[in-house]
DNA sequence: AAACTTTGTCCGATAATATCGAACATCACA
DNA sequence: TGTGATGTTCGATATTATCGGACAAAGTTT
């Protein structure tokens, strides 16, 4: 770790929304440099763009932060950056793994991989977009909206009976989309497709907000015993990838 | 100017839209450095923050630059970045100055400096809000919009006569909008107050968005023979302001 | 108005440290 | 299985970031 980098680092993390202009002697006290060098530090970063002078001598954060982040958050793709996080999940629990987001109300599927196992479930029969109301990917990402959207959605396409689980009362949709919301996660117990089970887990980006989810796919029989587990690593996963999104806490 | 600091800029140029993702060895060929100081520089950024380390091993963006940038915009207030530009204004000039935005199709004075000449426009007996058809800021502010918008904003508030050289007719605004886009600035020639003119220039954020604008008020008798100097003046002085918004070319 | 802080900036000597090349471990591709 | 990339580690050298002191310019206080 270079010393100035690690300088330039301090520096720059004592500007936030409180404290949004530093002058060079309180910014020499408080990370206890000499003034001297901390000039030499900060009239550098600004010079690159890091900060700005104020017309009273005193610094700002500069504006090539912000042109930087925007090249940032306009060339991070989400499947890309998905991608090694759920084939890592395919490696270890051999179940079929989805990528979706939530594109004119339907669950549209970004990436999708197959399990290993022998009898596992392969989702390349059914289209790219599939009813929100009936998976799990969907009840995350309708979860994430205002109610009032939801309902508009889902009286739009009305709410389709797939199987006999399906959840096809707005109130009981209105109960389990708050569950949801409270949990964290959503479970598709036969409410497609019998015999089929999902467990899915929303993805977050910098600002915090649900911009897609993923899930894993499993045969019912198997689901009952492994559920709690395959949550657990859905979590895991999703969290993973919303770091790598920008997404902390 | 610190060496560090200096490799810090440019190793931060070269991630932009086009090539978001840039390894060691890359950057130190293009750069000329070596591979191993480079690999310093760049693991050190990663560290901060700055950058971020692909599973690969490659290097992009780090998410911090978001952060940092996002902190930059919301403690950017228009009204003090713009005041001191204004008062070099009128110290120059002496002429009555203002800064306005649109808001619900209206313009609303954000800050006003009066000129220091012993005839001289004063701004304080009008409310904060005016329309905008009749004044040189409003033409400004009407023209960032599309003609859809503006026809709404127009059309809801009438076209009001203020004095005989008001534009009243949605045709000749439409022609009038159009210069403005044009060229760039904008006259209020006694088109809301006779003996009152007004030059007009944009503000613009660091999105090239027009977000405000600064005007100067002049009597009319002065008007004409120094326009020319003044709209100079003007577009000069909004220059400096949307810089220091962070917009820039 | 004058004296006194406190600000950001400049300078030169010294000691710290960023730099370099070479060697290493890993991975992709042939 | 080899070959040529990659990113990373290491230790010696020389560059260079650091420091204290001096400076001018504002801002405060007397």
């Amino acid at each position: 770790m270079l010393g100035t980098i690690k300088k330039t680092g301090e520096i720059l993390q004592l500007f936030d929304r409180e404290s949004p202009e530093w002058g060079v002697s309180e910014v020499a006290d408080i990370l206890g440099y000499a003034k001297s060098s901390t000039h030499d530090l900060m009239s550098s970063l600004a010079e690159i763009g890091l900060l700005q002078q104020t017309e009273k001598g005193r610094y700002r954060l500069g504006w090539k932060l912000v042109d930087l982040g925007q090249a940032l958050v306009a060339t991070t793709e989400l499947r890309a950056v998905a991608r090694p996080v759920l084939e890592e999940l395919v490696a270890e629990y051999r179940e079929s793994t989805q990528l979706a987001l939530m594109d004119a109300g339907m669950v549209l599927y970004l990436d999708r991989i197959s399990g290993t196992r022998p009898i596992r479930v392969v989702m390349t029969d059914m289209g790219p977009r599939v009813h929100p109301h009936c998976t799990a990917l969907g009840k995350i990402l309708l979860s994430a909206q205002p109610w009032s959207q939801i309902e508009e959605i889902v009286t739009r396409n009305e709410l389709i009976r797939m199987t006999e689980n399906s959840i096809t009362d707005l109130e009981q949709l209105k109960i389990e989309v708050a569950r949801v919301r409270e949990e964290g996660f959503a479970y598709d117990q036969e409410e497609m497709m019998s015999d089929l089970c999902c467990v899915a887990a929303p993805v977050r980006d910098y600002t915090s907000r649900v911009v897609a989810a993923i899930s894993m796919s499993v045969p019912a029989y198997r689901f009952q015993r492994s559920r709690n587990e395959l949550r657990r690593a859905a979590l895991d996963a999703a969290g993973q990838i919303s770091r790598r999104l920008g997404y902390y806490r």
